[in-house]
RNA sequence: GCACUCGUAGCUCAGCUGGAUAGAGCACCCGCCUUCUAAGCGGGCGGUCUCAGGUUCGAAUCCUGACGGGUGUACCA
C-alpha cells in the first residue's frame, strides 16, 4: 500500500479543515522512533507566508486532525514539528490485507509507462568481464522491478556485435576450417591468436579488412561466418546469464547491426535539421557549451557509436513507443550520454515528453582501492568469478551444517551468486566500490547471507508449527508496531527505488526490516510455551508477512531465496 | 586547462524532496543460549560530516570558492 500517501491524505484534511489553503506539503518519514511513525515539518515552512508562529500553525493542524483512523496520536515538538504515531488498529488490518494479497499489498500502477531497459550489452569479440557484471545486474533488478510495479518493460540488450574487428575475427574464423566449438571456448585467446596473426601475416591482414567491406555489403559466405561467430560468443555470455540467473533472453538482443541500414538515415535527418557540420573531414554536430563536438560520421565515411545510439534512441522512442529509456551504462560514458540525448532530442528523434536517463554506475576496485584484475593485471572473466563465488560460498555454508553434496551444490550456486549479486546493489550505484570476498560472504551487517539467514528462521518456524495459519494481527507492542509500519513501507519504497533507479534503496530497506524483525523475535516469543493462541497466530502472520517481504525484495533484485541454511 | 564526480567513525558504507542529539556493519571491550536456527540479540568505545564563506528559523544535504582523490576530454565502444 502507499502508506506515506495515507498519512498526507489525513494532513490534507487537516489543512482544509482549518482553511489552510497552500501546496500540500508531504509528511516524512520520522527520524527516530522516540518521533513517531512520521513527521510532518511544514509548519515551519508555512510560518512565513502566513504570518504565523510555526507552534501556532503546527497546533492549528494538529486541531483539526483526524485522530480516530489512521492516526492515533500527534505531538507538536521542539520549533514546530508534529510527530505522528498511526493507529495500531489501522496497521494491524492493513498488514492482514497485505499478508492476504499475493502481491503482499503492492498495487500495480495505475497509469503504466512503457520503459526500455538498456542493460548488459556485452561485446561479441571478447568474453564478459567483471565490468560487465554491474550494467547486468543492475539493469535487470531495473527491470524486474519496472515490471513488478505493472510497468510494460521492454530489456534492450545492445550487444556489440559490429565493427572492423570482425573481419579479423572471421578470417580467423574461417582459417581454422571448423566450426569454431573448439577455438572459441576462449574468446580472449580466440581474439589473441587473431590479432597475433592480423600483425604477422600482410596477406591475412588484407584479407581481414576486405571481409570487413564484405560484410557490411552483406556477401553471403562472410555474413554467414560472422552469424556463426556471434552465434557461438553469444552462447557464451547466455552461460553466464543462466549462471548470473538474469532474465535477459535471446529475444531482448537489440544487436548494433540491428540499426546498422538506419545510419545512412540518421546522418541525412541531422543535415536537413541543419545540425551537421564538416570538420576535418567529419561530420560532426557542435553542441552550445560544448567543448568537444558529436562526431556522427568520420572522414572515411564510417559511423561511429553516437551515431548507432541516436538511431537506437529513434528506434526506441518511435518505434518501440517507449517513453522512459534508461541506459545503464558506465559512469565514464556520462559524457557520451548527455550529448547524444541532447541531440536526440534536438533533432526530434526524441519526443520531448519522453525521459532518457543514463543510469550510471561507478568502477569495481579491489582491496587496495584500484581498479579490479587479476594477479597479473588482466581483465577477471565474470564467468571464473561467479564460479569462485559458489566455491567461496560453500565453504561458508559447511562451516556449521552437514548437507548432502547435492543440497550443497545447489545452496552454493544460490548463496554466492546472491552474494555477489547483494554486495553490488547494495552500494549506492554511483560510487565506485570495494570488491570484498569476505565481506561479501559474511552472515554480519547488510549482506545476502544475513537475509538469507532470517529468511530461512522463520521457514524453520513454519516448518515446527502445526496448525492452519488464520486469525488476526493483534498489535502488542512497540516493537510488532514498528515491524508492521516497515512492512507496510514496502511500496512507497519500490515506487522511489524505481524512479531513482537505485537498488540499494531496496537493500537498505531490506535491511532494515530484517534487523527489527531478529529484535521481535528475539523478544517476542512464537513457538515457545506460555504463548497464548491469539497472540502466537498475530506472530506467525506477522513473521509470514515479514518472509515474503524479504522474499519478493530478494527477488526483484534477481537473487532467490533458500527454506533452509 | 576545461567538464563531470566523490570527500561522513581506524576500515567498508547508509543518510530520500534541507529538519530535532549524524546512523549501520567490521574491528576493539562487556553482557545474553536447559526452550522457536547464538550465522542471533543487547550494551560500550569511536565524528570539528575535508576546509572556508553564503542562503535559511534550521545545512552532511542547496550555492560559491579552496584543497584532496577518481574519471572524461574529436573521428574505439
Amino acid at each position: 500500500m502507499k502508506l506515506k500517501e495515507e498519512v498526507n491524505k489525513v494532513i490534507a484534511s487537516a489543512f482544509d479543515k482549518a482553511g489552510i489553503d497552500t501546496a500540500p506539503i508531504p509528511v516524512t518519514e520520522a527520524t527516530k522512533p522516540e518521533f513517531g511513525d512520521y513527521q510532518f515539518n511544514g509548519a515551519m515552512a508555512l510560518a512565513k507566508a502566513l504570518k504565523q508562529n510555526p507552534r501556532q500553525i503546527a497546533q492549528t493542524i494538529v486541531e483539526n486532525l483526524d485522530l480516530n483512523g489512521i492516526i492515533t496520536k500527534a505531538e507538536i515538538a521542539g520549533p514546530g514539528f508534529i510527530n505522528l504515531w498511526l493507529n495500531d488498529t489501522f496497521i494491524a488490518q492493513k498488514a492482514a490485507e497485505a499478508r492476504a494479497d499475493e502481491r503482499i499489498g503492492v498495487m500495480e500502477r495505475e497509469r503504466p509507462v512503457k520503459v526500455v531497459v538498456d542493460y548488459s550489452g556485452p561485446n561479441m569479440a571478447k568474453q564478459m568481464h567483471v565490468g560487465h557484471l554491474r550494467s547486468t545486474i543492475i539493469g535487470d533488478t531495473l527491470a524486474n522491478l519496472l515490471s513488478f510495479l505493472g510497468d510494460d518493460v521492454i530489456r534492450q540488450n545492445h550487444i556489440g556485435d559490429w565493427g572492423t574487428q570482425f573481419g579479423m575475427l572471421i578470417a580467423y574464423l574461417e582459417e581454422m576450417g571448423e566450426d569454431g566449438s573448439g577455438s572459441l571456448k576462449d574468446l580472449e585467446q580466440f581474439y589473441k591468436d587473431a590479432k597475433a596473426r592480423f600483425d604477422a601475416d600482410e596477406v591475412f591482414a588484407d584479407k581481414a579488412r576486405e571481409y570487413v567491406v564484405k560484410i557490411q555489403s552483406g556477401d553471403a559466405h562472410c555474413l554467414n561466418l560472422w552469424k556463426k561467430f556471434i552465434d557461438i560468443s553469444l552462447g557464451h555470455c547466455e552461460e553466464v546469464y543462466e549462471k548470473l540467473d538474469v532474465n535477459l533472453s535471446r529475444d531482448d538482443v537489440r544487436a548494433e547491426s540491428f540499426y546498422n541500414d538506419t545510419l545512412a538515415k540518421v546522418i541525412e535527418d541531422l543535415d536537413s535539421a541543419g545540425m551537421l557540420k564538416e570538420s576535418d573531414g567529419a561530420q560532426c554536430i557542435f553542441l552550445e557549451g560544448e567543448e568537444i563536438p558529436v562526431i556522427v560520421q568520420k572522414k572515411d565515411g564510417g559511423y561511429l557509436y553516437a551515431t548507432t545510439d541516436l538511431a537506437a534512441l529513434y528506434y526506441r522512442a518511435n518505434v518501440l513507443g517507449a517513453k522512459r529509456i534508461s541506459y545503464v551504462v558506465d559512469a565514464r560514458q556520462g559524457g557520451h550520454f548527455k550529448q547524444v540525448f541532447r541531440v536526440a532530442k534536438e533533432a526530434g528523434f526524441v519526443p520531448e515528453d519522453v525521459r532518457l536517463e543514463h543510469v550510471a554506475f561507478g568502477t569495481m576496485m579491489d582491496k587496495n582501492g584500484k581498479p579490479f584484475k587479476t594477479r597479473d593485471g588482466g581483465t577477471v572473466k565474470l564467468i571464473d568469478l561467479l564460479d569462485e563465488a559458489i566455491v567461496r560460498a560453500k565453504e561458508a555454508i559447511t562451516a556449521k551444517d552437514n548437507y548432502s553434496p547435492e543440497e550443497l551444490e545447489r545452496l552454493a550456486k544460490i548463496v554466492g551468486i546472491g552474494a555477489v549479486k547483494y554486495a553490488d546493489l547494495s552500494i549506492n550505484r554511483e560510487s565506485n566500490y570495494v570488491f570484498d570476498w569476505d565481506k561479501m560472504l559474511s552472515f554480519e551487517g547488510n549482506t545476502s547471507l544475513y537475509m538469507q539467514y532470517a529468511y530461512a528462521r522463520i521457514q524453520s518456524i513454519f516448518r515446527k508449527y502445526e496448525g492452519a495459519l488464520s486469525g488476526e494481527i493483534e498489535i502488542s507492542d512497540t516493537l510488532e508496531h514498528r515491524l508492521a509500519v516497515m512492512l507496510l513501507r514496502f511500496e512507497d519504497i519500490l515506487i522511489r527505488a524505481a524512479d531513482d533507479a537505485a537498488p540499494n534503496q531496496i537493500t537498505t530497506y531490506l535491511y532494515e526490516l530484517v534487523t527489527l524483525f531478529m529484535r521481535f523475535y528475539e523478544k517476542n516469543p512464537i513457538l515457545k510455551e506460555g504463548v497464548d493462541e491469539k497472540t502466537r497466530t498475530s506472530r506467525l502472520l506477522l513473521a509470514d508477512l515479514t518472509a515474503r517481504t524479504i522474499k519478493q525484495g530478494l527477488n526483484l533484485l534477481g537473487i532467490q531465496v533458500v527454506e533452509r541454511l
